[in-house]
DNA sequence: TTCTTTGCAAATTGTTTGCATGCTC
DNA sequence: GAGCATGCAAACAATTTGCAAAGAA
């Protein structure tokens, strides 16, 4: 599930469209470098290339169906703006640090959490997304 | 940090008053047993008390000024409408799970997450409120 | 009396929906 | 051609803000 054509496949077999917007809300998602507000990648497809064909329900609507294929994940922690990311299923699962002072993130490894995953799940039979945790606080910058 | 009066006082040391409203407010959200939204103590207060001053807008800025003075917190993973708790110093640390199917939740004590914390601040400079921490994820019922 | 807090109503912001048209399969 | 997807504009829900009046120190 890494390449465009794979997304192509996984939309056709599940009787969806594979479409110019679709295309273009992925790619930015994935070649924006990180996470991205529905408002973000609204702005991003539309400034490098203003004659497409894009609107904000769009945006919403394919997220939502990309979620719902599991192609996309939305992450916590961000209140008032859902913020989303490009589910690589090869890379390395990190999280996210998001700071309640700037509102910007960090990313890191923790291995730690995949104990604590399970742990979950034995104790509560809960399946937990720990990929799409997004951890809350302040940065170093903010603490001051 | 735990009866009414201190409350008064913290309030007062910081130079601001001490009102029916935000003592409603904060009752609600201590005896109310658990996490609520802005919505639900609102109407918890009208409750309890028709003839009771309160409005929407007063919840909200109460609520701004308790998170400021960290007596309540906002906990993160519930998407759309943000939810609050009393940050109780005594009690032991619990976290949530927030089923993404149901919109329910379950409280858990994650001891090895206090380990996590310490390698957040010392790897990263970041100081994590490990405290707030929700974690998404699915029931055992709404796994079918 | 001074300065904070409140209530009300209006404004914002983020997101969703209905419906006619367009495009993919 | 059939049915999903899109755009637009309107609908919504949660939260914020301006301003004059009320309340705490």
């Amino acid at each position: 599930m890494s390449c465009e054509s794979d997304v192509e496949q996984a939309l056709r077999e599940s009787g969806r469209r594979f479409t110019m917007q679709r295309s273009k809300i992925l790619t930015a998602l994935r070649h924006g470098g990180g996470h991205r507000t529905a408002d973000e990648i609204f702005e991003q497809v539309r400034e490098e290339d203003p004659h497409a064909g894009i609107s904000r329900s769009t945006v919403y609507r394919a997220l939502d169906t990309l979620k719902q294929m599991r192609l996309v994940s939305e992450l916590d922690s961000h209140p008032g703006t859902a913020t989303f990311e490009w589910t690589d299923r090869e890379a390395p699962r990190h999280h996210h640090l998001v700071c309640r002072g700037c509102g910007g993130t960090v990313e890191l490894e923790l291995p730690a959490l995949a104990a604590i995953e399970s742990e979950i799940e034995r104790t509560t039979g809960f399946d937990p997304d720990i990929r799409h945790l997004g951890i809350t606080g302040l940065c170093e910058q903010c603490r001051d």
